[in-house]
DNA sequence: ACCTGAACACCGTTCAAGT
DNA sequence: ACCTGAACACCGTTCAAGT
């Protein structure tokens, strides 16, 4: 790829993260464009359409994830549920602060996931791992699965920068952490 | 109102919920009054916008979760969490059975929500009862909250109806529960 | 009072022309 | 090889005319 072609890729997924964290259903490709500084054109160049721009950011997100899930690799047996919960705590932060990728995750159709697969089959691959060995030191609640996970990630998230009086999504995040673990 | 009025009204919403359970993000408000039978003037008069009309979808959803929680103030004190958990649950079984609403209730702003205040106020009210009667039995978890029942609700739907692998909403609902409940 | 639907406005996407 | 932005198409909303 051409060095201004890779410039401009970033910059629109940059202009992409500053304006969809404002108010997402208002951003337009036009703003998206003149914001980076690029034509319209070269916007449709490099993401086939607005969808494939927001797959971009939760392919970018599950690699967060992916990171923090690896460091809780490194826990001892008996802290392994501290660790997993750890890194769903420090995953679900990260996404806290990133209203545009929330934006992507919770409005994206199927095409937004298909985007970031190899990166969701990774988390899932990594999940399973930590399960299992938190499961097997006993720390989890019976019928615990690794697929409940994304399940949780997409909950928390739903209740995020939301409108909904007294709503904190780290009391939503803890109280679904409190339903994983054993009594 | 005139009577061909309120039966133009009826079969506006009946056509949204309808149309909105099918592919949500591609009706079209003409689509919507072809299949109410009327012109998309008169869309318009009943509902000032596309939103305004998911805000009734909400009012109306509103008003069945609040008829479970109702129900729910008949169990004796020390089914009380049996009783919140299971109004919940059905309350949930009718949202995953409602696409147009849920789609209503995760894509609709600040309007959407305050179009049905009255019912989710009337919802926080019956919520706090319940909370207040199974926490005095000594049935939840502690520093469980009224306030964190319309998160689960939210967290939820937003895994009713979705593509992710392995994704099943009662096993995250009652994950939720398990959370909120005494050990 | 209420209804109709052509017309308008807005915004996602394309593509002919340019470098 | 990549960029530009005017033009097009689509769809939410309005409003003049009708009953």
């Amino acid at each position: 790829m051409r060095a201004d072609a890779r410039r401009n890729r970033e910059r629109i997924l940059a202009a992409a993260r500053e304006l969809f964290a404002g108010e997402p259903p208002e951003v337009q490709m036009d703003d998206l464009a003149r914001r980076a500084g690029v034509g319209v054109g070269t916007v449709y160049r490099h993401f086939p359409d607005k969808e494939a721009l927001m797959g971009e950011l939760v392919r970018e997100r599950f690699a967060l994830f992916n990171e923090q899930l690896r460091l809780a690799l490194d826990a001892p047996g008996e802290a392994s549920a501290d660790a997993l919960a750890q890194a769903l705590r420090a995953s679900a932060e990260g996404l806290a602060d990133d209203a545009a990728t929330r934006f992507a995750f919770m409005s994206g159709g199927e095409r937004v996931f298909a985007h970031a697969a190899l990166e969701a089959d990774e988390f899932m691959r990594l999940a399973e791992v930590l399960v299992r060995r938190a499961r097997r030191a006993g720390l989890l609640a019976p019928g615990f699965r690794a697929e409940d996970i994304p399940m949780m990630m997409c909950g928390v998230c739903s209740t995020m920068g939301r409108p909904g009086p007294g709503w904190d999504w780290r009391r939503h995040f803890e109280l679904l952490i409190r339903g994983m673990r054993a009594r």
